[in-house]
Parts: structure tokens; sequence; C-alpha cells
DNA sequence: CAATTTTATGCAAACGATTGCATAACTAAA
DNA sequence: TTTAGTTATGCAATCGTTTGCATAAAATTG
């Protein structure tokens, strides 16, 4: 009750106090019509006009404070000049720099960004999908899709331009801009193996994601071209890339009884809460086992052992799915790549030595 | 010339693919007028509506795939459901957790936020405001704002609420959330006076942000208090609050001469940065000189020696900042403190020990 | 049962821009 | 100088909602 009527007179302030310059207010200052003044504001349009003309238009608009309004125009032109940028969290540190890379294409073409976090949680997802296609968003970059959902079906519907970054999906209509997880793999196992480890393990990262699903498959396809055996009980499979995780799954790994000098974890965090574990068990790293991650995490460098990585370019990666999306909303299409996949580079650090000679 | 061709073909075909549902289509096909189903819709109006016809404009809207378009919502009701958040740097890892804890409380009320990144750059910091007013957002977070600035009467102007968040302004119109910045420099001081140390410096951040300049007076202020005397020159101003000042400044102080046995830092990148440049000088820390930073920065337990600092509530700045905000919207200004202080707590950890005994 | 109130719906006018089309003014050509 | 062709501007419709007002139907009252 309260409430309710203190929002209607709320309301009626709103109302009452705005004071906000339209076109109409500045055609009627000006002393032409209300379209003369919208020709003579768009950069497309004003060459339509006497110059004399566009510049008294300009001169009143700027000096009444006359701001577009985007709703208006949105309304009418249906572009919003608005993307969405769908992450599992921003604050995982991983995904900031990717809506940088991002924002560094749009914002000089005029597009806002809507940023949602889904926490990996895909009722999240759709609901949160379904908000930016109410606000009419352009284009969708998506950083967080599941290897296969149905939720692109209702993208597809609505006819928006969709490109995943990081992580791909099933399906090749989809572009998708990811890092090289397959050569990442391939590096760490080509630096294992030239420092003497012959016994890895991996901490897989979920299946349901491209990055987890990806990298298990290049630890097995390597693994086996350079000769080496890895029993199935050698990979344990995390839940989620997050610490906990990865503490469990080392654990499992080593209370499994299965001899192995090296840990390859499918990313840093992982690596990380193996690293902790490994530690409270007493088991020392890199003396005892290596370890290895995936990302190069900001900060990396200064946590000790020093996480030996693969540096990926997230930044790029997201000035790339904004470079394609626009490209995608200008139906420029033939040229897009179904997938564009980023080169990445080992970063050397001290989580790896050579594997002991003797069993723990 | 092909570039416009193709655009304008690109226009056409978005224009031709729009196979969007509106009120209107539902309308037809349940045999009622638009307006009907608009209230049956609205939670707010739909008890206007017999409770038979609700259910079936519902099912018809819902199997028609009908979804608001905010666009046409926004420019009726003046209302866009739009928050923006302006930050200096979403890749600072300072600053996800605002927004976290912003949108904790924004989201359920169905406001979307647009985040724009002002880099510390007062010129981008206008431009990206008059983004978000163009786009008519209902109400601003800052978490970018100057001490001083002319840049809130264009947000005045608009009628616009506003509150800044972990930085205040001078401006005491302008309600403020921030942490206890004086509180935790006072714990800080003490903790270290109580492990013996006399004789401390400071790396002062930027004087044109309040985090900076209330820690800054802070420490003089307690500093003061405790009987210590601090000489002008066991200040160090650090121009950014980043790791390469936080290095150079810890430098400026080694050369200077002067005697000191702990570096008081105003926030924890100025720590790890005069850590740093400590260690490469061959000065160990603890050891020879202890640190302490601000903020408590992920990851920072795991960075040797453990940075002592003080434990910062971001996630709930962000959702006390939007509570109030909330309220702005609302007209309900009488209840709104101008400043919210959020308690801080001390952590402790390596980097401080008791003072060594003989000079460097 | 007539008179009155209430309830449920439709009609039409906004909101603030863009844009196809019409037209007035002007230029150039015959 | 008349005609045809530009060019610069105005007119009015439109985008998809919401909402004040009018009205028909239903419910209530005397």
């Amino acid at each position: 009750m309260y409430l309710g009527s203190n929002c209607f007179s709320g309301w009626k302030m709103v109302n009452k106090k705005r004071n906000v310059i339209t076109l109409k207010d500045v055609a009627k200052e000006v002393g032409v019509d209300k379209s003369t003044v919208s020709r003579a504001l768009n950069p497309g349009t004003q060459d339509l006009l006497t110059p004399e003309v566009v510049a008294r238009i300009r001169e009143v608009a700027s000096r009444m404070g006359y701001r577009k309004n985007q709703m208006a125009r949105s309304l009418r032109t249906h572009r919003t000049m608005t993307v969405g940028i769908v992450l599992p969290d921003i604050t995982n540190t991983l995904f900031a720099p990717l809506v940088r890379g991002a924002e560094s294409i749009l914002e000089p073409l005029g597009y806002t960004s809507m940023i949602v976090n889904t926490d990996d949680d895909s009722e999240r997802r759709n609901y949160l999908i379904g908000v930016l296609l109410e606000r009419g968003v352009d284009g969708i970059i998506d950083a967080a899709p599941q290897i296969s959902t149905t939720q692109f079906k209702s993208i597809a519907e609505h006819g928006i331009p969709l490109v995943t970054a990081i992580r791909k999906t099933d399906r090749t209509s989809i572009p998708a801009v990811i890092n090289d997880d397959e050569a990442g793999i391939r590096l760490l196992i080509q630096y294992l193996h030239a420092r003497g480890h012959r016994k890895l393990a991996h901490i897989a990262g979920p299946e349901t994601l491209s990055t987890g699903h990806l990298r298990l498959n290049a630890f097995r396809q390597h693994t086996a071209k350079i000769g080496l055996d890895v029993p199935e009980k050698a990979i344990a499979y995390a839940m989620r890339f997050d610490e906990d995780e990865g503490s469990r799954c080392a654990l499992d790994l080593l209370v499994s009884g299965l001899d192995f000098t090296a840990i390859l974890c499918a990313n840093d965090r992982l690596a990380l809460g193996a690293i902790k574990a490994l530690n409270q068990s007493g088991v020392r790293c890199p003396e005892d086992i290596s370890v290895t991650g995936f990302n190069d995490l900001p900060f990396l460098n200064l946590i000790p052992p020093g996480l030996t990585t693969i540096r990926i370019q997230q930044f790029d990666v997201g000035r790339l799915s904004a470079e394609l999306l626009i490209r995608m909303m200008n139906n420029q299409e033939a040229a897009i790549p179904s997938t564009s996949i980023l080169p990445v580079e080992l970063v050397e650090r001290g989580s790896v030595s050579t594997p002991r000679t003797n069993s723990l």
C-alpha cells in the first residue's frame, strides 16, 4: 500500500522534472522541421542539407544541450547499437580482458555492451539471453556456451548474430574464436617429455565445455603419439574449473596408487588447487611432482613455485570476436570463418623439473 | 562505395528477416485489442482483466514466442530499467566483485547494467557518461569519480540518480558508499606500532582520488596521534594505483637516505610493486623492511611473503550502492545517507615482522 | 426492476526519433 | 523566358508500447 502510493508519486515527480530537450524543441528554436534537425545531426544524412543550416542546427542543438534519445532511435531503426556479452563470471580474471578486447572494437563504432554473468548455470544462461533479446541487442558474444545446447535456437529465431569466444559449440554454423587448446596441450606434453617425464596424469576440465573436452582429447592424442601409456585412472575429471576441484582431483590421483611424475591440468585454477593439495599431502612441487596449467592468469608469476603454463590471448579473442560480430551484423557473412584459432605460447616457470628417480 | 551499398543491402535484409512477434500480433491471434494484451502481460495491470482472458493471452503469447520490446516500452514509460556502472577498469580485480554485488540487487528487480571503463582518464569518463545518458540509464553507480569534477553537472541536469562507490567526491549531495579507509589505516598503524615499528614510510595513492587522499590523511593523523614523527620525505606520492608506481616510490624512499622500518602502502598493488623493488635492491621483506597493503586482492594469500593488508568488502559496496540507487530512483531520497562506510578488517600475513635492530 | 456503481475492454494518443514521398525553390538548359 | 531537372526542406507515417478516457456489460443497490 505504502510502497504503491509512493511509487506512484515517484513516477509523477519523475514525469514532472523531465526537462529533456528533444528534436522538436531544437526544431522549434531553429525554426525548421524536426526531420531537418534529425538529418542535420546524423552524419549519414547531413549532406542532404545546406551546410549553413547544418551548422546553425548543430550550434543550437549543442547550446540547448540536446542529446539524442537512443531508445526512440532504436525503435525506429531496429538497431540498438548494443551487443550482449555472455560470461561465466566477470570476477574470473580470465574473462575481463576479453571484455576489454571486444570493447576496443565496439566502442569506437558506437556500440555499447551489456555484460551478463551465467555462473555456468544453464538456467541462468537461458534467462539472461532472454534478457538480452528483450533489450534488442544487435549481436551476442558468448563466452559461456556449453558444447551442445538448445539455447541457440531462440537466438537464431531472432536472427541475431552470435559468435562464441574462448569456447566453441558443436554447431559449425556458429562462428567461434578460440585459443589453440590442442597446440597448448601438445606444447606442454612435449615440454614435459623433453624433461624426462614419461608418466603423466591429467586433471581434465568439465566435458560439457569445449575447453575441457578439447584439452582432454589433445592430451590423449599427443601422449599416444609420442608413445606414452596413459591408463584411464591417470585422468581425473573436474566438475568445475576451480581450485577446489583441482585439489580434489589431485588427491584422487594421489590415493589411486598410480605412479606418475607430472600432472597436466586443464587450467591454471585446477593447477593451483592441485599444488595446494600436493603440498598439504607432503608432496613437493616440482621436486616430487611437476604440475602445469593453462591460461596464464595474472599474478601467476608471483605465486611459487611459478606455474609453467600456456599463455593465451584473451584480449585478442575479444577483439576478433567483436570484429567478426560486426561483420555479421553488416551481413558480410561470406567472409566469416566458422572457427578462428589464436596461437598460444608456453610460459616456462618453476613448477616443472626433471622427474624424481625413486617412487614416493 | 562498396561498403555503402553493402550496408544498405544489409539493412534491407535485416528488415526483411524481422519476424518479430509484437503485441499486435498476439492481439489479433487472441481477438482482443493490443492494449488488453499489454495489460494482461504486465503484472501491475493484469488484475484489471478477467483472469481467464489473462490466462488465454499469456498462453497464446508464450506459444507465439512473444517477447516484449524493451525499447518501445522505455520510450513510452521513460524508464529503461538500465543502470550504468562506471569503473576505472574491469580487468582490475578490485572492481569485478563490486559489479556482482550491484547486480545481485539489480538483476532480480529487472534492471540490466551497462559497464564502462574510464581507465581513470577524465576525458574518457566524460564521454562515457554521455554515452550512458544517451542510452537513458535510470541511474549511475560511479566507482571512478575524482574527488572534484564538473562532470556531475551534466548528470544532475538530466536528473539522474547517482551514487559513488569505493570512492567519494567533495559534494556531500552525492551519496557515497565507501570502505572505512581511515579505520583501515589506523589498524595498520596500530599493528605496526604494536610490533615495534616507530619509523614508518607511506606510499600514497593519487590525491585526486578519495581513497588516496583519505588514506594519506589517516596516515598523518594516526601517526601523529600515537606520537610518531613522520618527516615529509617519508611520504612518496604515486601517480597511479599500480605496481610500477609502487616500485618507483619504494626506490625513491630507499635512496632518500631516510631511516624507516616499514612502508605502509595505500593499496595492494603499490605494495606488490614496492616489495618487488625492495627485493631487486637486495632489501628483504619483511626481514629488513615490513610492508603493508590495502584491499586484499584475490590470490594475495598465495604470493610470498604474504601481504599483510586490509580486507574490504567490495561485493557489499556494490550491493549497498545498488540498494541506495534503487531507493533514489523511486524518489525515496529522504532515507539516503550521504556517506555509507563499510567496516574493514586487518588480514595478518607474512610481510610484517619486528623491525631490524640495526640500520641497513 | 430501474437506477447506479463497478468491471472489463477498446480506442486513440502519446513517447522521440527516422525516412519515403511530396513540394517549393532554385539552377541549368533550350 | 519557359521548361526540365536538381536540391533543400517539410509532411506525415511509422516503430511497439503504455495509458487516459470512453463505453458496454455486468453487478449491486434501493
